[in-house]
DNA sequence: ATATGTGCAAAGATTTTGCGACCCT
DNA sequence: AGGGTCGCAAAATCTTTGCACATAT
């Protein structure tokens, strides 16, 4: 599956015309491979034994173009860090209001859910981010 | 609406054990007040006029406090700083993918869903958080 | 060739922690 | 009275920026 992502990313590079560098497709490798919302430190930590030179802020800069366009998103945490995820595919996300913890989770009735056409403010929808707010297993066990 | 939710804000503390303190009624109201999905900081400076000696890592203790106990909610801004909201009814909130900037927004569609009753892990469902990511019209523009 | 992207170093922004004093229940 | 909370100061974490050099198209 990361083989087939790399080869669409080289793709979409070329369609989005964003210059398709070694570092882009390194951080993007990284992500594929780690679809369980890494934190921009982590990226880096995975990236370290293939390219130890390359730099945080540099992995920070290639998230941000990565983002803007649309190869990548983030899943924000909630509380604290930056995360992200190479699944551009619907999914939905449960996360826990107290530890943050976040995991896929997916459910028919989502699946073909379309934005309307109107939205406030000439807002153009890309899709739909479903999360389920609540606590984990961990966190309800701590309140009883 | 306001005298409203403080009203209410005392009745949860106590309820759920709480100590009701001046400088947490005093955060709590700030948040009611502004409802614009604000970060700490400036629900800190917003509380200087009232509360000039009111610490900034004291509101981030208390808005820590009150989001474990349910009386407000994170809603992350996905590009860094966490947001802060007090209106824990249901409604949905439109988020720009390139400047994180955020809108409230409401459709019927939505306003009725239940969590099923079984979820992955034991996860305790409390309430959904669904947010149509896009672009908002500035950066839409800026893309041509 | 040239605009775009990267490496390096430094700073900026955001959030957390330790500990003694204080105050709600 | 006693344990949760607060104030203060300091530090840890996370993210951005400026500028010179390198590189993709």
């Amino acid at each position: 599956m990361v083989e087939e992502w790399l080869a669409r990313f080289d793709e979409d590079c070329r369609k989005r015309k964003i210059r398709l560098t070694a570092q882009r497709r390194a951080v993007f490798k990284a992500l594929a491979e780690d679809l369980g919302h890494p934190r921009v430190e982590e990226v880096h930590q995975r990236l370290k034994k293939d390219w130890p030179s390359l730099p945080l802020p540099t992995v920070y800069r290639i998230v941000e173009d990565l983002i803007a366009s649309g190869l990548i998103r983030r899943v924000a945490s909630e509380d604290g860090p930056l995360r992200l995820d190479a699944n551009m595919e619907a999914h939905q996300h449960l996360v826990c209001r107290i530890c943050g913890r976040m995991e896929d989770w997916r459910d028919e009735r989502w699946a073909n859910v379309r934005a309307p056409s109107h939205l406030p403010n000439g807002f153009l929808a890309e899709e739909y981010d479903i999360r389920i707010s609540g606590l984990c297993r961990a966190c309800a066990a701590k309140k009883n």
